[in-house]
RNA sequence: CGGGCUGUAGUAUAACGGUAGUACUCAACGUUCGGGACGUUGGAGCUUGAGUUCAACUCUCAACAGCCCGACCA
C-alpha cells in the first residue's frame, strides 16, 4: 500500500486524557479511532491486524472441524426470557417499530441453540460444532483502557454440541490446546497461561487463557512448575496449585484474552434442545462454548510489544510485513517505484513510503507504525546497489543487493 | 452505579471577569532531504443550558462528554 495514499495521518501528541498504552498508539498511529467510550472504528492498518489475527483463529478453528457461520446481532428479547438472562445489566435493549422487545447479543447461546434444535435430532447428527467472528455488545459498567475492554467488540464464539459429557471432554482438550496454537501464533505463547477461573453463572469453573501483562485487569497465581494459573476469583486459603500441589505461587497481573466453558446442558434444557439416541431415548444435547476477543488480543500485543517509539508487531500480526521508505530525490524515486511494484507482483505485504517530507518523519512514522522490517532505498544505499534493512527493534540495519530483496523478504 | 480529575482551532496546550495566544496539522510558494527541517503568507477555536455581573471562555449550578480509581464483568 502506498503510504501517500492511506488517508490517515500519524500524531505526534498523545490524544487527551489516554493513559493505556494501546489506547495511545494506537490513536497516534492511525490504527483505531475513538468513536466513544469503549468504541472504535478499526482504521485501514488496525483492520489489518484485526483480520489478520482473524485469518489465524480461522485457520485453527476449521482444524477443529467446525463449520464457521455467521449469525445476527439482534435477537428477540424472549430467547433471553428463556435462559432467564434477561436481566443482565450487560444487554442493551432495544424496541422495534412493532414494539417488539430485542436484544443486542453480547454473546450467542441464545441464538445458536434453538438453531441448532433444526439440524440435530439424532446421535448421528453429533457431535458438531460451529463458529463465527461477530460483534457482541456488552453495556459494561465501565468501558477502559483503549481496546481492552469495549462495549462493542469483535470475538470468535466456537459453540460444539455432544452427545455425551466424556464427547464434550475431548472435545474440550483440543480446543484447549488448539488455543494455545492461536496464541504461539500471534506472538502470545510467552506470556499466556491456562488459568482455572470461575464458570460464572453456568458452571461451575471455567478455563481462562490469561495473559501475563502489566496492563492486565485480572489477578492469577501462577505456578512456575507447571505453568498453570488460578484466577484470584476462586483462590483458596491454601493457594496451592490444582495440578502439582505447589503452594509457591506467583500474583500477576493478566489480560483474559480467551476463555473456554464445558456448558454442558444448561442451554440444551433451557430450548430443549434434544436427540434421538441409538437405543431409542431423548437425551440432552451436552454444549461447550470457546471464547476469543481479537480487538482486546490485538490491544495486549500492544501492551507487551511495544516501545517509546511505537508500536511492534510480530510478524504474523502486522499489517505488512515491510515499511518501504525512499529518501532522497528523483533518482531514488524512480527505484523505489520499481521495487515495490516488483514486490507487489511478487505478493510482499508492503507499506510504501515515497511521500515529499523530511526523511526524520518517515523514520519516525516507520517506528510508530511499527512494520517488523523497514527498508531503506537512499542516495547512500542506491550508489552501491543496496537497500538497508532493519528490523523494528534491532538498533543496526544491514545492507542488502536491491536484486535479493525480493527473496530476503520472502524468507523473513 | 459511587468517587476524583478534565472539557479552549483538526490535534495538543496557554492566558484572562473586558481584543483568546502558541506548536503541530491544513493551503500556497521557495529553500531543504539519513532521525519528527526552515522561511514567508493564509485558514481554523472557548461543549451545551441556566444563573451571578455593566460585562462570562473565565465565577456558580446543571446537563452532556472523556479519562482514571472503585463496584461490576462468560
Amino acid at each position: 500500500m502506498l503510504q501517500k495514499e492511506l488517508f490517515t495521518k500519524t500524531e505526534k501528541q498523545s490524544p487527551k486524557g489516554e493513559e493505556s498504552k494501546n489506547a495511545i498508539l494506537l490513536q497516534r498511529a492511525g490504527y483505531i479511532a475513538k468513536e466513544m467510550a469503549g468504541v472504535y472504528t478499526f482504521l485501514p492498518l488496525g483492520f489489518l491486524v484485526l483480520k489478520k489475527i482473524e485469518q489465524i483463529i480461522r485457520e485453527e478453528m476449521l482444524k477443529l472441524g467446525a463449520f464457521e457461520i455467521f449469525m445476527p446481532s439482534l435477537t428477540s428479547e424472549s430467547s433471553w426470557e428463556k435462559t432467564k438472562r434477561a436481566e443482565m445489566d450487560v444487554l442493551f435493549h432495544l424496541e422495534g417499530r412493532d414494539k417488539s422487545r430485542l436484544v443486542l447479543n453480547p454473546t450467542h447461546e441464545e441464538v445458536i441453540t434453538p438453531l441448532m434444535k433444526k439440524y440435530i435430532s439424532s446421535y448421528k447428527d453429533l457431535p458438531i460444532s460451529t463458529f463465527q467472528f461477530q460483534n457482541k455488545f456488552r453495556n459494561e459498567p465501565r468501558a477502559k483502557s483503549g481496546i481492552l475492554r469495549t462495549r462493542e467488540f469483535m470475538m470468535k464464539d466456537l459453540y460444539s454440541f455432544h452427545q455425551n459429557e466424556n464427547d464434550l471432554e475431548n472435545f474440550y482438550e483440543k480446543v484447549k490446546e488448539n488455543y494455545f496454537n492461536i496464541f504461539e501464533r500471534v506472538g502470545l505463547k510467552e506470556q499466556t497461561v491456562l488459568t482455572f477461573a470461575s464458570g460464572g453463572a453456568f458452571s461451575k469453573y471455567s478455563h481462562e487463557f490469561q495473559t501475563i501483562c502489566q496492563a492486565g485487569e485480572d489477578i492469577i497465581h501462577l505456578c512456575e512448575k507447571c505453568g498453570i494459573a488460578i484466577n484470584s476469583e476462586i483462590i483458596t486459603e491454601q493457594r496451592t496449585c490444582p495440578q502439582c500441589g505447589n503452594s509457591s505461587l506467583e500474583v500477576k497481573k493478566a489480560v483474559e484474552v480467551g476463555n473456554i466453558f464445558k456448558l454442558r446442558t444448561k442451554f440444551s434444557e433451557s430450548f430443549a434442545l434434544k436427540f434421538r439416541t441409538k437405543e431409542g431415548q431423548d437425551d440432552l444435547v451436552e454444549m461447550g462454548c470457546y471464547g476469543i476477543g481479537l480487538g482486546r488480543l490485538m490491544g495486549v500485543i500492544v501492551e507487551i510489544y511495544a516501545d517509546e517509539q511505537g508500536l511492534v508487531w510480530p510478524k504474523e500480526v502486522a499489517p505488512f510485513k515491510a515499511h518501504l521508505l525512499c529518501l532522497g530525490g528523483d533518482q531514488e524515486r524512480v527505484m523505489a517505484d520499481k521495487l515495490y511494484k516488483e514486490l507487489l507482483a511478487k505478493n510482499q505485504e508492503v507499506l510504501y513510503d515515497a511521500r515529499d517530507v523530511s526523511s526524520g518523519e518517515k523514520f519516525a512514522d516507520a517506528d510508530l507504525i511499527g512494520l517488523p522490517l523497514r527498508v531503506i532505498l537512499s542516495e547512500k544505499t542506491l550508489s552501491q546497489d543496496n537497500v538497508e534493512i532493519k528490523e523494528r527493534l534491532s538498533e543496526k540495519g544491514e545492507l542488502v543487493k536491491i536484486k535479493d530483496l525480493p527473496k530476503v523478504l520472502e524468507e523473513f
